[in-house]
Formats: structure tokens, C-alpha cells, sequence
RNA sequence: GGCCCCGUAGCUCAGUGGAUAGAGCAACAGCCUUCUAAGCUGUGGGUCGAACGUUCGAGUCGUUCCGGGGUCACCA
């Protein structure tokens, strides 16, 4: 179905096309919605208008406005003309047209297949330590894309990548084997991760201590962190590992194995998941071909020591190594295999890294680096990037111990939902396993609305006091919206099948208001998608409930005026509610029943 | 230093060339015998970092400057 403002556009064309014949250039014609203060649905630019006619505006908006209601009578109902605006008023008929054709539509706004596949890659942690805030900013923009994009027609596969090889997870090891006495998750009633973790921030400790007492001994500090025995030891287990070890490799999956546990534990309880799992000790070696390749090809050059490089100066972007003298392999040289294969795999539309933008330069360059070497999907590769989240303290530093654990913060929300609950007692004669699943849907609503409500390509100010608070812009608002409407569906007992109205005449402004801010969600989604912006939806959602709430209060709903209203207004609230659990599902949040 | 991003109310943020720049929080004043007050209504609060330019029209586009951040690894 085609869009109000699509519809006051083809409109205004064919108005324009009978007043004054065609126009040669063609017109952009803005249409935005009217404002508060002025009467009106829509309004009409037509401020180029007056230039290219050379007519004055008020008798050009007016003449405009008479077209419009003459060609299209069902369609409107009134205008007004102020300066170069037309304001236009949608006839009642065609709003209550448009709510009885979909309010009962529960995936409104939702696009059917269009066979294009998209993957969003997302999360890729360590396997060193715990998922932190950071992350969960990451891990909840890709969750909300991937819906984004589906609901816009698009498969989606949802893809990681686990950093689960390198120096780092050798540096949790070797502590391990030093401290541990063979103790294990279990043995310690500890979460995988966790327990690794506590073994990799065990090693810098240590790490610290060596250092600094090789610099006391006179030592060059340079050379003290080179020489620092347990980062020796770290080093040299790299190397086992890389030889394949057996011993190493043991130890090296049973510690990720851990790690593994404990963040599908996270993941399970934050309610995201992946389709597909690379992993970096499977994928670290791919690449080279294509370097090799590149290198026949003089797309590529050899340095004197045999390092392979890619000349970028002509766009910017100094040079860049793709493989070391010794021929080993650098990041980006698998970041170029796994592109391959990701798009080899799936035969990709569009390839969405979810990463934070200080990997802005090093996204650039993967992607300039695909075009030279000749890979047709290298325009298909996007880089969402997303600004760092920041503690009113300060920035989040593991070494300093200010980082926001994402176990720790959500228990915390969680905790927040159901004193607040508790507080308010609404929900007396729920199950205790409904009321401990509804502490989840309001601790984790208010986590993900308030990590996805801001562009995310902004950096972000993480207030811990605002963070929990459920009151104004927040997910629980827009949740207890939702739930309110469903408390009103269920006392009027009726089924949405039987909900009907037809004629309905003088609608109140916020029945208008609430109608023509439904009928804009397709957009929404449509915007989202196409400027992969999951905030565009928060924020819609927000408006959404506002806009209820403030209809909620000013009618009745089960004590409308006469049956007629009711029935409309049954189907508005309904309607409102399936757009509101649509958008929260956009967002990876749930919608209670009752809360 | 080169390149990139950001700068809007006390704070956190919307604002995708259009009318007198909007929300939330915080402050203050009201509203529950009426569908859930996690709500609603109202008040106060702004030289949109600065200047110049383009335009009928600039918070939005351009240039320069100021302030903040990121990045420019044979790290990942």
C-alpha cells in the first residue's frame, strides 16, 4: 500500500499536471508533517514552486489546494495556505479506511521476501575475558539489524567471528598452569568466562610485577616488558600452539571450552544468537592466496625483507602489509579471506560488520584493499561502526578495573525491575516463574532501549542512575504502553475478529494523530534499514507510546461516547499495540502481557 | 602533523534544506470514587561551539577557526 506522503506527492504531481500543464524540470517537492500549531495532516512545500510558475504563493497554494480537493475528494478534506505552505487536512473516511485495513495486521510495516541475503557480524568477542558494556552496545545493534533487515524482506545471517587464538588466550594459560592447581569453573563455582578472565587479569598482574622490578634492577622499561618472564612463556606457548602442540591445544580447548559455557550462558539470557560462528584459529591462515594472487597480478609489491604491502596513498591511505617477511600472516590478510568466503558462502547483498569505529580506518582499508584486488563485493561491505560507551567516571579501562561487566549490569537491571515491581505490587497473583520471566523482559528492555536509542554511531555517556531508571524514554515506558492497552483488549473481552466500525465522522484529534503516526511505521522500518539505524525505531517507539499515553488519559476506551467510538477505538488500541510489540521486537525487546 | 567523527536547554539526546528548534531527566505547579499514576497536563529553561558563505529559507549544505574524541602497528 502506497505511503500518505507517496500519496499527497503523486497527488500534488497530477495537480500541478492539470493546473499548469507539464513542467520540465522536475520538481522536489517536500512534504513533511504539519506542525502543532498549524491546522493540517501534512504540509507542502512549494516554495520551488513559486520560482519555476512565477506566481504569487497564495494564489498558487490556493489554487493548488482546490486541485487537490477536486481531483482527490475521498482523499481530503481541507487546506490552508500560509506563505509557501500548504497545509492539508486527510478526509476522516480514508484515515478510518486505512485503520480498519490494519490494525489487526500484526506484522504491519513488514516487507514479504526479496531474496536478498545479508549478513550482520556481530559480538565477536575474546576469549580472554567476560563480555562487558562495550559489548553489549555491539551485541544489541547487530541483534536489532539482523531484525531490522528481516522485516525489510531480507534473509539474514547472523555471523561472529570468536577471537579465540593469539597471544591473549596464551597470556589466561599460562596463568592458569602457574596459579591454578588444576582448579576449574566447576571446582570454583565460577562462570567460564569468567574464571579465564580472572586468569588473564592474574597475568598482567604478575606481568606488572616483573616489569617492575626488572626496571628497579636498572633495566630499560622497553626492554622489560620484552623480557618479562611470564610474557617469554606466553610467547613461547604462542609458538607451541601455531606447531600444533598436542598439550597446548589441549589445554587451549578445554580453557575455551569454558569460556564458551559461559558466554552461551549470556547470550541465552540476554536472548541473542548467531547462525553462523567463525572462528579465528579456523580462519587465521586464509587470505594469503588472494595475496599471492594480488601479488602476480602487481596489484600488490614485495618489500626487500619480503613483506607483501598494498600501495592506498591514491585514496588517502598510506600504505598497508599484508603479510611480514617471514610470510606469516597479519589481521587484515584474514579479514580478506573470511570476506571471500562469507560472500563465496551465502552470495551476499550486503556484508554488515557491527564494530566499534575506532576499527573505522582499518574497516576502510579492508574494503579498499577488496576493490583493488579486483573482488566485486567489495562495495558491498559496510562498516557499522558504533561510538564507544563512556562511564560518567570516565572511560571504561580493564586495567583499572572500571569495566562494566555485562553479567554484573544485567543482574542489576534485573534486580532494579523486580524491587520496582515489587513497589508498586500491580501484579499480585502471578506465578512466581511469570513474575521471574517479566523481571527479565523489564530489566533487559530498559538495558537494550537505553544502549539503542542513541545513533549509534555517537559515542555514548553510560549513567548507571539513569541506566535503571524506568520512567520517560525508556523501554519499560514503552512497555508498560503496550501493557496497559492489552489490560483495556482483555476487559472488553471481545476478539479482534468481531471489532468493526464503519462509518466514523469526526474523529478527535488524537485518534487523527495517533492514526497518521501509525501509518508512518513502515517508513521507520524502511528508514532504519536503509540507514542501517536501529535508533530510528527506539525513538519511534517512544512517540508511539507517548502519543497513546496521552490519548489514554484524554478518552475512554470502554466508555467511549457510543458503541461506534469504542469499536474504533478497540481497533486503534490494538493497532497500537501490535506496532509497539513489532517495534520492541525490532529491538530485541519483549512485550509483557501485564506488568 | 594527515585523515575521520562529534559539539543543540543544567544533564542525556532527537531534529535526514522549510513555519516561533523538540523530547526525557532534573526543578516547580496540578491530575487517581473513571480502561494499570512505570501515566497525563502545565510552567520555567536555547546567541543550535564561533565567523563567513550558498539559498526565497541553514541547527541541517560549504569554507575557516575553536573545543572534545578516534585513528594513522610487521597488535588483535
Amino acid at each position: 500500500m502506497m505511503s500518505l506522503t507517496d500519496l499527497i506527492r503523486s497527488a500534488v504531481k497530477e495537480s500541478i499536471k492539470g493546473l499548469y500543464g507539464d513542467i520540465a524540470e522536475p520538481l522536489d517537492i517536500q512534504i513533511t508533517p504539519t506542525k502543532p500549531e498549524f491546522e493540517g495532516d501534512y504540509t507542502v512545500v512549494f516554495f520551488p514552486l513559486i520560482k519555476v510558475l512565477k506566481r504569487r504563493p497564495d494564489e498558487l497554494g490556493t489554487q493548488l489546494g482546490n486541485k487537490l480537493l477536486e481531483l482527490y475528494p475521498a482523499s481530503f478534506s481541507k487546506f490552508n495556505v500560509i506563505k509557501g505552505f500548504l497545509n492539508l487536512s486527510f478526509s476522516d473516511s480514508l484515515l478510518s479506511d486505512f485503520l480498519r485495513e490494519n490494525f489487526i495486521n500484526g506484522s504491519f510495516g513488514t516487507q514479504p521476501s526479496n531474496g536478498k541475503t545479508v549478513m550482520v557480524e556481530y559480538a565477536s568477542p575474546n576469549t580472554n575475558k567476560p563480555i562487558h558494556l562495550g559489548h553489549l552496545r555491539n551485541i544489541f545493534l547487530g541483534w536489532s539489524m539482523a531484525e531490522i533487515l528481516e522485516a525489510n524482506g531480507f534473509k539474514v545471517i547472523k555471523s561472529s567471528i570468536i577471537n579465540d587464538r593469539g597471544i591473549h588466550i596464551c597470556k589466561s594459560m599460562i596463568a592458569w598452569q602457574m596459579f591454578a592447581n588444576g582448579a576449574t569453573p566447576e571446582s570454583t563455582h565460577t562462570k567460564g568466562d569468567h574464571f579465564v578472565g580472572n586468569y588473564y587479569v592474574r597475568f598482567n598482574d604478575v606481568y606488572q610485577e616483573q616489569i617492575a622490578a626488572l626496571v628497579a634492577e636498572g633495566m630499560d622499561k622497553k626492554q622489560a616488558e620484552r623480557d618479562a618472564p611470564i610474557m617469554k612463556e606466553a610467547q613461547e606457548m604462542l609458538v607451541k600452539w601455531e606447531q600444533g602442540d598436542e598439550e597446548v591445544r589441549s589445554l587451549w580447548a578445554t580453557m575455551n571450552g569454558w569460556v564458551y559455557k559461559g558466554f552461551d550462558e549470556t547470550f541465552k539470557r540476554i536472548g541473542i544468537g548467531f547462525d553462523k560462528v567463525y572462528y579465528e584459529s579456523d580462519t587465521y591462515l586464509l587470505g594469503k592466496d588472494y595475496v599471492k594472487e594480488g601479488l602476480e597480478k602487481n596489484i600488490l609489491f614485495k618489500k626487500e625483507d619480503g613483506s607483501v604491502w598494498i600501495d592506498l596513498n591514491d585514496v588517502k591511505l598510506d600504505e598497508k602489509l599484508l603479510l611480514r617477511g617471514d610470510g606469516t600472516s597479519v589481521y587484515i590478510t584474514q579479514d580478506i579471506g573470511l570476506a571471500v568466503q562469507k560472500f563465496e558462502e551465502y552470495s551476499l547483498e550486503k556484508s554488515i560488520y557491527v564494530i566499534g569505529d575506532e576499527q573505522l580506518h582499518h574497516m576502510k582499508v579492508l574494503k579498499e584493499i577488496c576493490r583493488k584486488l579486483g573482488f566485486g563485493f567489495a562495495d558491498a561491505i559496510y562498516h557499522l561502526s558504533y561510538g564507544m560507551v563512556e562511564l560518567t567516571t570516565g572511560k571504561m579501562k580493564s586495567r583499572e578495573g572500571t569495566v562494566v561487566d555485562a553479567d554484573d549490569i544485567v543482574e542489576e537491571m534485573v534486580q532494579t525491575a523486580a524491587a520496582h515491581t515489587a513497589e508498586l505490587g500491580k501484579v499480585e497473583g502471578t506465578t512466581e516463574e511469570d513474575l521471574k520471566a517479566l523481571y527479565e523482559t523489564l530489566g533487559l528492555g530498559a538495558m537494550k532501549f537505553y544502549l539503542l536509542r542513541v545513533d549509534p554511531k555517537k559515542r555514548m555517556l553510560f549513567d548507571p542512575k539513569e541506566s535503571i531508571d524506568f520512567h520517560g524514554f525508556t523501554g519499560p515506558f514503552v512497555q508498560y504502553t503496550y501493557a496497559r492497552i492489552k489490560s483495556i483488549l482483555r476487559k472488553a473481552a471481545v476478539s479482534a475478529e468481531t471489532i468493526s466500525f464503519s462509518k466514523s465522522d469526526s474523529l478527535l484529534p488524537l485518534e487523527r494523530q495517533l492514526m497518521l503516526l501509525l501509518e508512518t511505521y513502515p517508513n521507520v522500518l524502511a528508514d532504519s534499514a536503509r540507514e542501517v539505524n536501529a535508533s530510528l525505531v527506539a525513538n519511534y517507539a517512544f512517540s508511539l507510546a507517548q502519543l497513546f499515553n496521552s490519548f489514554y488519559a484524554e478518552h475512554s476506551v470502554l466508555k467511549a461516547e457510543n458503541n461506534e467510538k469504542q469499536q474504533l477505538r478497540l481497533a486503534l488500541s490494538l493497532f497500537t499495540a501490535n506496532v509497539l510489540k513489532s517495534a520492541l521486537k525490532m529491538l530485541g525487546i519483549n512485550a509483557p502481557e501485564r506488568m
